[in-house]
DNA sequence: CTTCAATTGTTGAATATTCAATATTTTCAA
DNA sequence: TTGAAAATATTGAATATTCAACAATTGAAG
């Protein structure tokens, strides 16, 4: 008797399961470096968005870091008091806030930069410069093709 | 005046950031696409996984759909009450459940993969066939060199 | 101008997740 | 065989996230 004729792909080689286990493995690499500052991954997001300089919206950043309004709005909350960034009205369109960096948060940034930096030398190690490369010219291109 | 000798790299060129924002993008996608049965997709893992008919403990099952245990917890008792999994005592070693997937699981499943291969088919047309598979590939290089 | 819809950010309640503690069973050394 | 340590799953409290409602400001049509 024969087996039926199409066998469902298993869950492992469906892309979205392979971004959700390739990102949940390098975020949780990236978590204990950064715990060394006890830092989560989200407010060095915040602050590397921040270094440029420039007043950001919290719209403009929740979209750059990738949580959404009411969260953001939350951690800010905490950055704010840990004094790491701070809030200013924005002239032009006072339903705006803009948010600066401190001087403090840009200490702790190039802190987290060089615990950043070993995670991503690991990676180079062990999965290799042109592998690492391409892949994320890859994502870069999915992303893209996304919008 | 000459500029700081090293720029330090933008988020965006992180592989952690691009591997997350990916995730996001693709995830969101199949959420979309998933809600039509009102699941979420982390019930559809556990469907997928349960569907080879094996029992599969807590431990396993967690670690295959990528949850912690207590959250795994939680969403399978959600999914005894909408009787699309079940629970047994593992007769070898009475600390483990077991879990298995009913027939109205199954029936689901089979609904909820279908809406998958249309986001899967959405992600090969504007992304192309060659970049998915190649992408895959060093997916799951990363994944396998990071353990 | 004035009014109404759209944009932006925050808040509070509802929901979900996580951490630490617990209960049960197994393993293994003495 | 017994007793201590490890493994497994669940629970409840603490924490975080999300959803829906709100307040403030701007834009734009009449």
């Amino acid at each position: 008797m024969a087996r039926p004729p199409k066998e469902n792909s298993p869950i492992t080689e469906h892309l979205a399961y392979l971004l959700a286990q390739a990102n949940r493995e390098i975020n949780r690499q990236l978590e204990v470096r950064l715990s060394k500052e006890g830092v989560p991954v989200e407010q060095w997001r915040i602050l590397k968005v921040l270094s440029d300089g420039d007043g950001h919206s919290m719209g403009e950043l929740a979209e750059a870091v990738l949580l959404n309004h009411p969260t953001l709005t939350k951690m800010i909350d905490r950055m704010v008091s840990d004094t790491l960034v701070y809030r200013a009205q924005d002239p032009r369109d006072r339903r705006k806030v803009l948010m600066f960096i401190s001087n403090r948060g840009e200490s702790l940034c190039r802190r987290l930069d060089s615990l950043a930096a070993s995670q991503e030398e690991h990676v180079l190690e062990s999965y290799g410069d042109k592998a690492t490369n391409e892949l994320k010219r890859l994502l870069e291109n999915l992303i893209d093709s996304s919008n």
